[in-house]
DNA sequence: CTTTACGGTTGACTTGGATCAAGCTTACAC
DNA sequence: GTGTAAGCTTGATCCAAGTCAACCGTAAAG
């Protein structure tokens, strides 16, 4: 038997499965690139890492010379203040990127935690700049990316300054489901990865009032909730009960 | 009386105030660039507009083409909601960039409104991206200066999600008194160009709870206010309150 | 100088979410 | 299988901050 070219195969096809032929391609940095294009963009997107659940891929204070894409998974990124609360600043999915606040001050200053079993590819820093000097359509899409974080964090604001704990809740199911969309997963029914703590920690709230929240809307026929699988079923509800100031 | 000449001469050395001779270089976009490489800044910063106090700079929704450095005065940067509920969402001084979460959708994404007489400069975003891909340093401090926004996003989630009402004013001042002293202006005694209601509306808080938190501060012996009138006392108690779970 | 309006302070009372506590469910280790 | 620990739900109680209301101070307009 000549194990090494069926392992070769193999390998090969692995390593083949860079930005150019990834499905996540058009959520992810590659978006809008040209054939030769990616392919630039792969010779920079040599490491690949899997991380088990509950694995840091980074943690605040450690240099910063990469960021990641995710592959596939789920993570959380937290800031811990010294006397031990938490902030949990965001969930992130797969094409989403993670470690952009590390370039600031060339040292990560949260930690990143796969919260299911996870596949990142790591983008050395100062070769993407490199690269984006000189493709144009990868220097704008990645500063479309940085600015749509600040966007995003925008709205934590907003929603941690200005809303009660089930305005919270609400906007924060919602967008998830339109972020599993985007991805092709069912809009309506799917598995939180996250514990109601950590989901309380990015709200502002205790996991108590997050439990309580979860059971309303379950009485009020919005959404069907066992542990950590969830269906909606009153899109426009939910969305009702974010606006009208109750 | 030949009023030209003189008009001229002071025109004149109105437009060479460019980034070359700015003294908010060290901390605006120029940081680290060459004579020659700021000359060529100089060149895309064309455009200065002064703004009255309670003026808009941009609004949510229009179309962005520039971001804009704080040459003089001070600014919000607010989003609506439609029920009315505002979330104030920073506050910048001199030397800071306003404008970046336009970059995302191509529209501004938030209101940004003088709080006192300012000036400032725009800078064309599609100039600015050319530029930096030809100016190493000028394309890394650009990233810097996002992902720091990033961080300090990061930052205000923290207060919002975390802290009590007298933790959040307290690291609200200790930042405003940071940032001054990097300005070169006392850390120590300052005026507040934002109300109670805009502190409140950034801290998560009302403007009766900001109002007694001040006073609290004030029987405390940490700080004296006198309306928009700060003299920070001591610094040490500030830190103190915000580190002990209360 | 007086009027007026806006912003700030303070007090009394209410309330949404935190805290404390008990019990339940699920999943994994043995 | 059974035991156990982690996560979730629910109830009772409490308290920090919100709400409502009155009044004060300062600054700009007349």
């Amino acid at each position: 038997m000549p194990p090494n070219s069926a392992t070769n195969t193999i390998s090969l096809s692995v390593i083949k499965t860079a930005c150019s032929n990834c499905n996540l391609r058009e959520l992810c940095l590659p978006f809008g690139l040209s054939i030769e294009e990616l392919e630039r963009l792969d010779d920079l997107v040599s490491t690949r890492r899997r991380l088990k659940r509950g694995e840091h891929l980074y943690r605040s204070g450690v240099p910063f010379d990469a960021i990641y894409a995710i592959r596939s998974g789920f993570f959380k990124t937290d800031v811990l203040l010294e006397d031990g609360r938490e902030q949990v600043t965001g969930f992130q999915m797969a094409g989403e990127l993670l470690g952009l606040d590390g370039i600031s001050s060339e040292h990560h200053t949260c930690n990143a935690i796969a919260l299911e079993d996870s596949e990142i590819c790591a983008i050395p820093f100062s070769r993407l700049e490199s690269l984006s000097r000189e493709i144009h359509t990868l220097q704008h899409h990645f500063h479309k990316v940085m600015s749509r974080e600040i966007v995003r964090d925008h709205g934590v604001m907003m929603l941690l300054g200005t809303m009660r704990a089930e305005e919270r809740l609400a906007a924060f199911l919602l967008n998830l489901s339109q972020r599993f969309t985007a991805r092709g997963f069912s809009h309506a029914e799917f598995y939180l990865r996250m514990t109601r703590e950590e989901i309380g920690s990015y709200l502002g709230l205790k996991l108590e009032t997050v439990s309580r929240a979860f059971s309303r809307f379950q009485e009020e026929g919005f959404i069907a909730v066992q542990q950590k699988h969830i269906r909606i079923l009153d899109v426009a509800g939910l969305k009702a009960l974010m606006n009208h100031r109750a």
